[in-house]
DNA sequence: ACTGCTGAGTTGGAAAATCCAACCCACGAC
DNA sequence: GTCGTGGGTTGGATTTTCCAACTCAGCAGT
């Protein structure tokens, strides 16, 4: 927790996707997410399903939940238990859960794909990142660096 | 590059979402895609504008063109000099970037957002992840899981 | 010929993070 | 009273990461 991508060296980039990075980036914090937003919230399952160490995995919803992505309730006040419930912050991360699965599904995993989500249209659901102003697809080629780091960039030609 | 969180311990997931973790998951590897799908593919500018370490770095551009991410071309035979292609597998990881990219915005970075793009539309670019097949939102709650590491769901209800 | 500069790394040693198994504590059930 | 469960913490070994310094090769200037 000291020195994270975001607050390192020198001359670093100023950069969403760093300080991003710097809340989610660390290893084991994205599928501690995906435990959660799919509905496992107790530590138990947390460690079963992701299969990390439970002490790192007890450091990680310690700063997730600092972070503001989770949220630690009570949920039995006896033998005081606690679940782990996502905040706005960690729904807003399914997208790139999503995005991550389906680049993993294309590129890395062998065979067909493990999970499968249905959309609510019926199809399998399978993600399309357009632009939310118009709609079409934001795919490579289709955008422009407009700022970067603060400094506005000069179009090229 | 020993135990990658998907290939770690008993009983864990089966999952694109590790899988695609166990190749670009490590710190500094997403930064690193970052400078190269900006257009920084040499050596000296991703060490200058991520700010990580110049040995790190070195090796985590090894095992990115290993995984098939990046491919090392070679530019100038005479002092021997390489830059850092993406391949399409690494263009197609630039949707993630974005939606990191958004999520920092939203709930990292404080201010302005230090880095906006525009879209061939015209707009700033802000991405929206909608079903590849009918084009609507895949907000949470629109979407079930139908098969999770090859295990088929049950309906809940 | 000598000096400095640039690009692309490698090397060495310190510091931090991760791994793993084992332990702890409180409770409830048998 | 012993077992099992949930939710962790502790200790020690192993791996990564950090950082500065160094290398090596070619070119540019003087």
């Amino acid at each position: 927790m000291t020195a994270s991508p975001a607050s390192s060296a020198s001359s670093a980039r100023e950069c969403s996707i760093a300080n991003a990075l710097a809340v989610v980036g660390e290893r084991w914090s994205l599928l501690v997410l995906r435990e959660v937003l799919l509905g496992n919230v107790r530590f138990e399952s947390i460690a079963a399903n992701t299969g990390g160490s439970r002490d790192i995995l007890s450091a990680r919803l310690r700063t997730l939940v600092e972070a503001g992505v989770l949220e630690r309730r009570l949920y039995d006040e006896h033998p005081r238990r606690y679940e782990y419930l996502p905040t706005e912050a960690g729904w807003a991360l399914q997208p790139i859960l999503l995005a991550l699965m389906d680049w993993g599904d294309r590129y890395v995993t062998q065979g067909p794909p493990p999970t499968v989500w249905e959309h609510s249209c019926g199809a399998e659901l399978h993600l399309e990142a357009v632009c939310a102003a118009c709609g079409e697809p934001a795919s490579s080629g289709q955008s422009r660096l407009l700022r970067l780091g603060g400094v506005d960039q000069v179009p090229a030609g």
